[in-house]
DNA sequence: CGCAAGGTTGAAGCGCATCAATGTAAGTGG
DNA sequence: CCACTTACATTGATGCGCTTCAACCTTGCG
C-alpha cells in the first residue's frame, strides 16, 4: 500500500505456494497479505523451520528452488511493469496464472477454462493500472475472441493469438 | 533485453555485492550483467559454494539474509514502477544508490558527493523511462536545486526537499 | 578533423488516467 | 416483496504524462 491510497499487488498464491520464502529470514513483515478466496493455510514457526532446514538438506534444496522461482516471477514483473503495455501486461498476468494453475491440475484442459476470483482491480493493482483501463481491455480481448470471463471463470478462447499478445512464444 | 531491444535494469552492483543469490540454487542464467566502472570480480564454483552453505551455517545465514534484502529491493522496485511517476522513480533510484553508497563509506559526507558513473539511458533502463525524459526530469532536478550532477559525479543538494520529491521519509 | 556517444530542447502524438454517468447484480432492512 | 445500498463493470469525454521524432549541441577520441 502506498500512502495515497493505491496498492501494488506482488503475487496471487495459489494452492501450495508459501507467501514468501523471505520472512523465514527476515522478522519484519515487508507486505500484507488478503485472502480473495475461502482459503486453507497454515502457518510454521520460523525458529523450528530454520534449524529444520539446517538438518535436512532436502527441505533446504527445495526452499531455495521455491525462492528461486520466487525471485525470477519477481524479475519477469519488473520487466513487464518497466517495459510492457497494458495490453502484454494483463495477457501475461491471465496465462502466467493458467500456467500455474495447469502445474497444479487446475485447467479444465478441454476448454482452457480456469477458475478466476479476481475483480478488475485486483488486475489493476498487479498490473500497475486503473480499473477503467482494465476494463476496456479486457472487453477488447473479449470481442476479439481472445478470452472469455463470465461466473468467476475465464476460458482461453484463442491460446495461440493470446499467447501473441503476450509476446510469449 | 526484450525482443524489440529494450531492456529494462533489475539492480546496480556496488562493490562487495554478489551478482545474485539465485544462481546458486539454479543453473539457467536469467539475466546479463554489465559493467558501466571498471570491475574486479571473482568466481564461486557453485558445487563448493553450496557444500559450504550447509556445512557452516554463519555462512549460510548471512546468504539468506543477503537474499533477502535482495528480495525486498526487487518488492520495492516493482512497486515504484507500478505505481510512481516518473519524478519519483528517478529520486528515488539516486536516493537508493547514495543510501547503499553510504553504508560503503562512499559518500563524502561533507558535500553529499557520490561517484556517478551511470549514463541517463542506465537510469532510464532502470526506471522504465526514455532518456529522454529522463534527460528533462534531471534538468528540472538541477534547476531547482536538488542535486547536481556533473563530472560523473552526483552531489544531493537538498537532500530533505530531495527526499520529499522521492516521498522517502 | 571527423565521428560517435551522450545530452538537451521543443513539437507533436499516443497510451493510459481521470472524471463522470449508467448499468447490473447481490445483499439488507423495512 | 420492494426500496435502498454497495460493489463491480462498462462506456465516453477529456486531460496529462510520458514517448517519439527530430534538430542541435557538447565532449572525447581515433
Amino acid at each position: 500500500m502506498l500512502s495515497d491510497g493505491s496498492r501494488q499487488i506482488l503475487s496471487f498464491l495459489l494452492p501450495g505456494d508459501i507467501v514468501s520464502a523471505a520472512p523465514f529470514f527476515d522478522v519484519r513483515p515487508h507486505c500484507l497479505v488478503e485472502a480473495i478466496t475461502d482459503v486453507r493455510y497454515r502457518n510454521i514457526k520460523r525458529a523450528e523451520f530454520r534449524t529444520a532446514l539446517f538438518t535436512n538438506r532436502d527441505l533446504f534444496e527445495r526452499l531455495l528452488k521455491t525462492w528461486t522461482k520466487e525471485t525470477l516471477r519477481a524479475d519477469q514483473l519488473i520487466v513487464d511493469l518497466g517495459r510492457r503495455t497494458a495490453d502484454e501486461r494483463i495477457a501475461r498476468l491471465i496465462l502466467n496464472l493458467a500456467e500455474r494453475l495447469s502445474e497444479r491440475g487446475m485447467v479444465q484442459s478441454a476448454t482452457m477454462e480456469i477458475d478466476f476470483p479476481l475483480r478488475q482491480h485486483h488486475i489493476a493493482d498487479a498490473t500497475g493500472l486503473t480499473p477503467v483501463h482494465v476494463s476496456k481491455v479486457l472487453t477488447e480481448f473479449r470481442r476479439s475472441g481472445l478470452i472469455n470471463i463470465s461466473d468467476r471463470a475465464l476460458t482461453i478462447v484463442d491460446p495461440v493469438a493470446f499467447r501473441r499478445v503476450a509476446q510469449m512464444r
